[in-house]
DNA sequence: CTTTGCCTTTGAGCGCACTCAAAGGCGTAG
DNA sequence: CTACGCCTTTGAGTGCGCTCAAAGGCAAAG
């Protein structure tokens, strides 16, 4: 039998293409977008940086866990959250929630850790991630495009 | 603690929503994009729709064992998939790449089953689902830019 | 008749990413 | 001193979405 695609059937692409036209090329505003804000405070709680980044304090600690993400403890025994802890924390959350899995992400971590050699590693699994991302972007626009129909149609009472 | 959102911080809302400009208004191209193809045959067995929808047969059973779809047998009892099954698995593939979860796809059909006084429900679960696939349109177009970001510098050996 | 291959069912297992429970320590308020 | 709330650890549990195993049926090929 013919592989026929259905899912991304070829008759369609012109239309697809134009829905889901090329990203724009890096937008040097952005390039700052691990910076935090300066008025962060030098040393966070547990509870404080789950705060800010929207995580639980269970997620931090499991970060912590699976050797994600080092912290420093105070006087108590206490974690404490410095400007370098949060920056990898919102890093490792911008993967997370492009749907990098943590396995990818420890992996890009500890490539950093063994220096300055492993940078066309590191090079290449950022693009693939990168292709993924691209992927995954036209996947949605297309979903987006059922959703604009199922709504058009007011519900999707024509097929199911 | 004033409640900073690190991951979305407000000083580049400006910044970020360039890089992730309004999406098109619904391309009437697209409207078709529940339509399989003329050529395709009247009934299909579970390899043939398995390889046609990049779904695995395990999935495919799976998806009717969890009342998501429902398929008629051959005389030997085989599922034999016809144009309305294809359809249905087409439309669940859409929502499911899109991060529909199954449980919400399994209520809609549900809600399709019911007739048409559930229409506006329907109607809100897909404009739900359209707000919940822009923001990750958001997230991803971010977590592409931290990406490029990296890449720019080579594998990211700065700040990790 | 036997082999081969695709199909059936039920029920169990798995990987991921959390998420929670239990048992206990620190430190301030009353 | 005690109570309270937030913190610690280890280990176990959860939910989702598959994914596989076991045991067996159908049917064309040799």
């Amino acid at each position: 039998m013919t592989t026929i695609e259905l899912l991304t059937p070829p008759v369609r692409r012109a239309a697809i293409a134009a829905h889901a036209p090329e990203l724009d090329p890096i937008d040097p505003d952005l390039l700052c977008l691990l910076d935090l804000p300066d008025d962060l405070p030098e040393q966070l709680s547990i509870a404080e940086a789950a705060e800010l980044t929207g995580l639980t304090a269970h997620t931090l600690r499991y970060y912590e866990r699976i050797g994600l993400l080092e912290v420093g403890r105070d006087a108590a025994g206490y974690r404490s959250y410095d400007r370098r802890a949060m920056t990898r924390i919102v890093f490792i959350s911008r993967l997370r929630v492009s749907g990098m899995p943590i396995g990818t992400i420890s992996h890009y971590l500890e490539l950093v850790l063994q220096g300055e050699e492993t940078a066309p590693q590191r090079l290449a699994l950022m693009q693939e991630h990168r292709a993924r991302i691209h992927q995954q972007l036209r996947d949605l626009q297309l979903a987006l495009a059922v959703t604009d129909y199922k709504i058009a149609v007011y519900g999707g009472t024509a097929a199911p």
